[in-house]
DNA sequence: GACGCCACGTTACAAGCCGTTACAAAGCCG
DNA sequence: CGGCTTTGTAACGGCTTGTAACGTGGCGTC
């Protein structure tokens, strides 16, 4: 997630997607149209989007059956979109996975104010788009080049990481002071989920603690929470 | 954020309070209620909550006071509710912070719908050490750093505390001088609810004061208020 | 003032979580 | 094909934490 929102527009009706779309990119927004499910699904295999806008109305495949598609897997957010302003078609609109519904004619002011409410709430706390690539990390008392991945402390010590012992530096790096537990570290780093008794990640981070903590019997800055996972607690910053 | 949503209902009137708490039990959810501002203040310091479902119209500070105040500092989705159903006041709703807005009458399918749509949305990763992340806090005679869990007292002397004693210590830190019941305490560090006979906050509170008091025999920082709860009697400041 | 009840403090203990070490399998490079 | 590094799995031991049990002190009653 970038810091301006990228929006993908998904409508059958050529001067709806543009007019949202012009709406949008006046007060700030990055727009991507696209006219039915089958463009949508082409679109979103190209880039990365903070919000659908679907219409429910659409030839091929309608909106409710791309939203139950999409929320089943993914975490796109859908404000969904229609002509129908019947009350169960809200209903089912939401109860079918999307975040918002609005009715048309809408006000583009109140459909940007939700949108705007939806990226609020859906933006993660993390500091970087999600990709670390190419840039140089502070945290703590070091530096991280993503690169090469080289560990620097401020003493100049350099220490080469591992491939997995990187993919989970970043993925904390991510998403500092943020409880992950096993499942999600898994899940993050490797794509895949834990067996019954997976004792992966403890490893892991075991590992990693070697190498960035100052004191690895006790460590400051990757924390174990009890139960639960473990956190970086830290500052990370960027100093590309 | 435990396994079922915890709903607090804002709304002047008894009828609607009554009418919204009892669907929303119905299906699953658990909730309180509040009159008022500063009955809502009270109840979100005595617990977690995972949305509040916020009424306009109110005597004393309005919703929308109520939502600029909250959205500015912390995380709990609001969903605003209202008689009026204008347009604008939709648009101000959701400009203000809101993360939804519902106009009177309502279905109350609707309104669980989009209860679901919000919680579901925004359940993420937990944020350690609550609203003191990062933070170095100064209480009585020492100081808490939140990053490492680690107490300094004027002397110099650390000691470490172990996740539990952090958690308990924390949301004591946020509220102090306010008396919290057991249940309370349980449910704001473990998001639980006690037994029958449940002793744990006892032993936790025991487990704290031995880093904490200056004389563990004779607490003078954590107090205890016979027949309800213990409190945090010290000033308590951000000293980062 | 003595007694008993009950809430609370503390200790003891057991279960389970987690850190670490050791080892084996898998990849990498020549 | 052989040595090296990396990575997953198993096993051991220490520590944290919930539960139970016992002791103690407050408070009401008589």
């Amino acid at each position: 997630m970038s810091d301006v929102p990228h929006i993908l527009v998904v409508d059958d009706s050529l001067e709806i997607r543009n007019a949202v779309s012009r709406y949008l990119v006046k007060n700030g927004m990055r727009v991507t149209k696209a006219e039915n499910a089958s463009e949508m699904d082409a679109e979103l295999a190209k880039s990365r989007f903070d919000l659908i806008v679907l219409d429910v109305m659409m030839p091929g495949e309608d909106g409710l059956s791309v939203c139950r598609r999409l929320s089943s897997n993914g975490s796109i957010p859908i404000l969904m979109l229609t002509a129908l302003g019947e009350e169960m078609d809200r209903i089912v609109g939401l109860e079918v996975g999307a975040d918002d519904y609005l009715a048309k004619p809408f006000n583009p002011r109140e459909l940007l104010a939700r949108i705007k409410a939806i990226v609020r709430r859906s933006a993660r706390p993390e500091v970087f788009g999600g990709t670390l690539t190419g840039k140089r990390i502070r945290f703590g008392h070091q530096m991280l080049d993503t690169d090469t991945r080289v560990l620097v402390d401020d003493e100049g010590v350099e220490a080469q990481l591992s491939v997995s012992e990187f993919k989970l530096l970043t993925v904390l790096l991510e998403r500092p002071r943020l409880v992950l537990t096993r499942e999600q570290l898994l899940d993050l780093t490797a794509g895949r989920t834990p067996g019954l008794f997976d004792r992966t990640i403890d490893n892991q981070i075991s590992r990693l603690r070697r190498s960035v903590e100052k004191d690895p019997m006790r460590p400051k800055l990757i924390t174990t929470v009890r139960g639960e996972g473990y956190c970086l607690s830290a500052e990370v910053e960027d100093a590309s």
